[in-house]
Parts: C-alpha cells; sequence; structure tokens
DNA sequence: CTTTAGGATGTTTACGTAAACATCGCCTCG
DNA sequence: CGAGGCGATGTTTACGTAAACATCCTAAAG
C-alpha cells in the first residue's frame, strides 16, 4: 500500500543534506549552503530550508564533514590524572582557549603513569579523531624508542623535558624555585631546608635544583632535601621531620598541599608560622590565601600554559610545520603571611 | 620524465588503504580487514599488509570511520569548570571509566556560568562528534525553553535536578549533610550553624536542606546560615561571623575549602578546634586528612559518580532509548579530628 | 575424477558532506 | 536589442572506510 521506500520505524536514522533538499525541493548543495552559513542564497531559498531543517530535525553530521574536510577541529590532551593541582587548571585553560578558536578538547587518559600505559595512551591516539595533540605526562616516562607520537601530528608538550624534537611550553620552574629561596635568604634565614616533589617529576627536579643553585650561590649548606609525592598527606609525613630540625627556620615546599601538610606538622611540634619557621610554597593554588596564616608562594599561570600551547598549536595546524623549541612562562612571587625575618636566636 | 601521479610534495596526504592495497597488491577490503583485526586472513598476507602500512605511515582515518559507522565512540562531557573539588575528579572518573569501554571525552566548556553561556555550549554540541552527552553544570541555570538537548542524543545529567526527562546520576548530598549534622548533635552540641554554598547551586542547597531537617527533627534552633562560594577564601569572610557567634559550638561547611577558611577564623579568633569548636566539611577532598586538625569530612564517591554515569550512557546507547530516572550514590561520614564532644560551659 | 563446501580475497556500494564545475536567468551596459 | 557578466542554484565527484556480495581456489568427500 504505502511507498515502497517507507522510513524505518527502527532505528532512527540520520536525517541527511538530502532528506532535507527533498523536503525543501532543493538541491542538496544548497542545504550545505545554508548550512555552512554561505551568503549567496536568497532568503526565500533559506527560509525554505532551515523550515525543513527544522520540522526534520536535521544535524549535520560531523564525520562526514570531518571527513570531506581533512579536520575535526579538535585536540587531544594526553594526561595521567586531573588530579594533581596544575593538571586541570592548564587542562581548563586549554580547553577554554580552544573553544574560542573553535576548537573541543579530547581527553586522553593515561591509566597508569608508567611506561605501558603512556604506551597505551599513545597507541589509542592513533584511532582518536584529533588534529592534534597537547601532551601533559611527565616526558621523561616515555621511552623514546617506544613511543612515538605519530608524525605529522601537530604536538605540543606541556611542563615537561621533550628535549627538541617538540614544540614545548614550559613554566619557569627553576626560577620559581630561585625567587622563593632568595626571598627567605633576603628575610636572614640561613637554613633552608626544601621539601621536593617526587623524583620522578620534571617539574619537582627543576625546583630542586633552583632552590639548590641559590643557596650554593649564596654560599650557605644544601641540607638534604626531604621528599613527598605532592600530597598534603606526604607533606606531613615529610614536614615532621623538617620541623624536628631546631637549625631549620624556612621551608621551601615544592607545591602548595604540600606546604599545607607541613603547616600540620609545625602546629604539631608547637613551631609557629612564621614566627619559628617559615614557609613558601608552589602553585598558587586557589585555598593559600586561606591558610592560616596565608600562604607565600610562587604563582604558576597555568592559564597562560594553556593559552600559549593552543597558540602553538593552531600555528602548527597553520603552517603545518612542527617548530621545535620552548616556550617559557614566567612565574610569580606571591609575597603573604607564612614567611618573616629570622629571629636571632640565642 | 616521472609518472604523471607523482606524489604532491606539498601538504602531506593522508595515507588510506587503497595506497596500503596497492603497496601490498592486495585489495583495500583486505586492508581494512588487517587494520581491523579480523581473522580469515592468512599470516602470509597479513605480514604483507602490516609491513605495507608500516612502510607507508598508514593511520586509519576516525572519520570516515565514523561516517561509515555511524558512531564517534566519543562521549561530550558539558561542564562549567574543572576548578570546582567535584568536577575534576567526576570528570577524571568518567574519563577512565569511557576509556574502559573504548570511548574517549570530549570536553564542552561552558565559559560564563550565565544561560546564554550554556545555550552557546549546548549550540556546540550540535556540531560535536559525540555520541552521547554528560551533563555537569547546575542545570537549573537552563531555561528549558530555551535550551533543548538535541534529541536522540543519550544523555545523562550529573549532580543537579534535571527532573523527570533525563537519567539523573546524583550523590545524596542531603543525606550526607544530615549525616554531619547528626555527629555534631551524638557530640551534644546544640548550636550547629551551617556555612553553605552559593544559592546559585543545587548541591548547596540540598545541604542545606539535610542541615535544616536534621535540626529540626531534634527540635533546635536553626540559626541562619552564612553563604559562601565554595572557595576557601570565602569561607574564611563566612567564618569570621562564625566564629564572632559565641553560642556557636560546631559548624557544618557545605566543602572542605570553605571549612580550611573557617579554620583560620577560627585560629585569629583564638577558638581551637575541636576544643572550642567543632567542624564538619564535605566532600573528603584529597587534602584534608592533613588539615590542621585533619578534618571530619563527608566523603562524595567521585568516581562512581563517574563510573555510573558512563555506565548510563553505554546503556542508553545499546538499547537506543532514554530512560528517565535517578541513580543515587551514597555519601559516607569520615570521622577524623575536627570535632569533639561539647565542652560544658559555663 | 568430479563435486562441493568453505575459507581467502576481490569488487561494489553507500555513509553525508562540500569543493569544483556547470547551468540558468536576469540585469546592465554599450 | 544583443552581449556579457554575475548571482543563484543544480550536478558531479571525491573524501576513506567497511558491509554486503561476488569470485576464486583448495581440500575433502563421494
Amino acid at each position: 500500500m504505502t511507498s515502497g521506500k517507507a522510513p524505518r520505524e527502527g532505528r532512527k536514522r540520520h536525517v541527511s543534506m538530502g532528506d532535507v533538499a527533498r523536503r525543501a525541493g532543493v538541491s542538496a548543495q544548497t542545504v550545505s549552503r545554508v548550512s555552512n552559513g554561505y551568503q549567496g542564497v536568497i532568503p526565500q531559498t533559506r527560509e525554505l530550508v532551515l523550515k525543513a531543517m527544522d520540522e526534520l530535525g536535521y544535524r549535520p553530521n560531523s564525520a562526514a564533514r570531518a571527513l570531506k574536510l581533512g579536520s575535526f577541529h579538535t585536540i587531544g590532551v594526553i594526561t595521567f590524572s586531573l588530579e594533581a593541582v596544575g593538571n586541570h587548571r592548564t587542562i581548563q585553560a586549554i580547553s577554554v582557549a580552544a573553544a574560542k578558536a573553535g576548537y573541543a578538547v579530547t581527553l586522553i587518559p593515561v591509566d597508569l603513569p608508567t611506561q605501558s600505559g603512556v604506551e597505551h595512551a599513545f597507541g589509542r591516539l592513533e584511532e582518536l579523531a584529533v588534529d592534534a595533540v597537547a601532551v601533559i605526562v611527565e616526558v621523561h616516562l616515555l621511552d623514546r624508542a617506544k613511543v612515538v607520537l605519530p608524525p605529522g601530528v601537530p604536538t605540543v608538550v606541556v611542563d615537561s623535558d621533550a628535549g627538541d624534537a617538540y614544540t614545548v611550553v614550559d613554566t619557569d620552574q627553576a626560577d620559581g624555585a630561585r625567587q622563593a629561596t632568595r626571598h627567605l635568604l633576603e628575610l636572614g634565614h640561613t637554613t633552608i631546608r626544601h621539601l621536593a616533589g617526587p623524583e620522578s617529576s620534571y617539574a619537582a627536579q627543576r625546583r630542586v635544583d633552583g632552590w639548590r643553585e641559590t643557596l650554593i650561590e649564596a654560599g650557605l649548606e644544601v641540607k638534604d632535601i626531604v621528599r613527598g609525592d605532592w600530597s598534603a598527606a606526604s607533606g606531613y609525613e615529610a614536614g615532621r621531620t623538617l620541623v624536628a630540625d631546631t637549625q631549620c627556620t624556612a621551608v621551601f615546599c615544592a607545591n602548595d598541599q604540600m606546604a599545607l601538610g607541613l603547616y600540620r606538622a609545625a602546629a604539631e611540634a608547637g613551631r609557629r608560622i612564621p614566627e619559628d619557621l617559615s614557609v613558601v610554597g608552589f602553585d598558587d593554588s586557589a585555598d593559600t590565601p586561606a591558610y592560616s596564616p596565608p600562604l607565600t608562594t610562587i604563582h604558576q599561570d597555568f592559564a597562560e600554559v594553556g593559552r600559549r600551547s593552543v597558540a602553538a598549536i593552531l600555528e602548527q595546524l597553520r603552517t603545518g610545520e612542527q617548530k621545535p623549541g620552548t616556550s617559557i612562562v614566567p612565574t610569580r612571587f606571591i609575597h603573604r603571611a607564612s614567611t618573616a625575618p629570622v629571629r636571632v636566636s640565642s
């Protein structure tokens, strides 16, 4: 009875331009023109098409569009965790900057921070619909021999040491550490210890370097570092060692969360901050102004890192060529209330 | 001299199955079979194809694949900010659970937490390559009349009130608030105040409700709430009001960060925690065990929320139908050291 | 030795879109 | 009044893949 080509009842079929075109009595190409906002369509025709689109519930098929145009307008972000303080701030900035440029952001989680985990994530990359990649993992986790970024895919490596092969956007970790240490020196401290991040972290290593260099320049003793894993809990554990060192009057912490742990260790040991112990953090995370006392720290401009990363990617996408080199985002010293001049002891 | 069809030097053309097929001396379909791990290809042929793939640097084109298969294997996550404590944890969990199921996650940032910002994000959704959507914005920001999720796209609304229209995964905020308040009651506190989150937040509202109900049930006075904006700084500001209330011996904070601010306010006012003031937080964020003293709080299982969200999406994808309903993830009380029995005053 | 089944591989086609090119009609200008 | 030009629209084609179908060959069975 009915037409041989009755609309199937089953799984909702995609409404295509052809369907809209038929309904509107125009060609598919005209539908395409309306869909893409091309100007050379007279209002009357446009109305017709829009009406048909609306009635049929037309939505452009991005797969087809991507196939035709050769671009997804999507940037992949390879990352281990969103939990580390910096990561989600960087990713937030990346996704906002990307959106502003009309790009979406796809997360590619690395399930384990191991060689194989990273390899797996890079493997998935092959099958993912991205035009470019931002890598936010500790790149030294990558065995260069095994993990190769797909050639021809514009890539930016964030906050890590990627050698000369890639475009890198990095925060000036070492300088931040130097600023922090210098500040403590200026306050007259002579025993300035460091609560470091994990050995596996490149950023942690650079912060250790900056601290150490500054002390050596000043001709001061470089005491052993104590390591945490970035967590506040580890900062507390490490902090117990530090507060037990009565010579030590100042601690530079590799991040704010560990500084928070140190606060607790100091409180338990009866050492007041900043009167008995000066503390400088790193990151300038959102909570620090409300620490008790508010934490003197080093501000990291994650937003700028995100912006530059996207800018670098867009540049590569535009010119079509990798441009190895490192873009350094400066850090800024933020003075709050957790540091004070050393008290003349004895 | 050379063949008329020399490989263009210009923009790197995509290596297609056809290219590989020609090189390997097989058909494109066989390349497809090898690419997809189909078993009925004899090892010798497979080797040939793999070798050709390798030599040419073949990478499957996901746009074409998506067009053919009608699926991107991608879930879109609409969110305002990654900064709010819960968000990035939920998104992390979603992306991991999604990856486990072979799905990628695309972030769709809402640039402003306003009606128009949300509308814009939903607009972008139309052109994005996603099979399903998880919405992690305060849904009441949406004007139902204006913002309509594209029909036929499986959708899950996370931690928000979406009425009966969508599948919802929600944390049991009210129950968490009740547990927190009950704990304080059991310790003998009779003036228990609430440091609430912003009025615009659904979660904040539910926590207020849970706190209020419990106090009313106990026949206690319900004092005015003081509001913050989730930030530690706002917790400090609001906290100054609360610590000034000498009758008040216990505060239930709508999140951990504001509790941290309250800690500072208490310290400045010379009120010790927990001796003079008991504090309960909400979220069980990573830092809380290292607060000084460690914060008693309500654990939110963000990972479970993420897992259930993905599960619900996969279910919708599988069956092809929306299944409205709410899945409630329980909260858990975590006893640490910031609460103590009320001291007999006077 | 012929037949047949089934495994391995090749050929055709469609997915939905947009660029490139083709057509048509109307307006302007000489 | 005719040529030319241009604006609006239609037609053809290709993007890269995988399902469906077609073919070929080998080996086992009769």
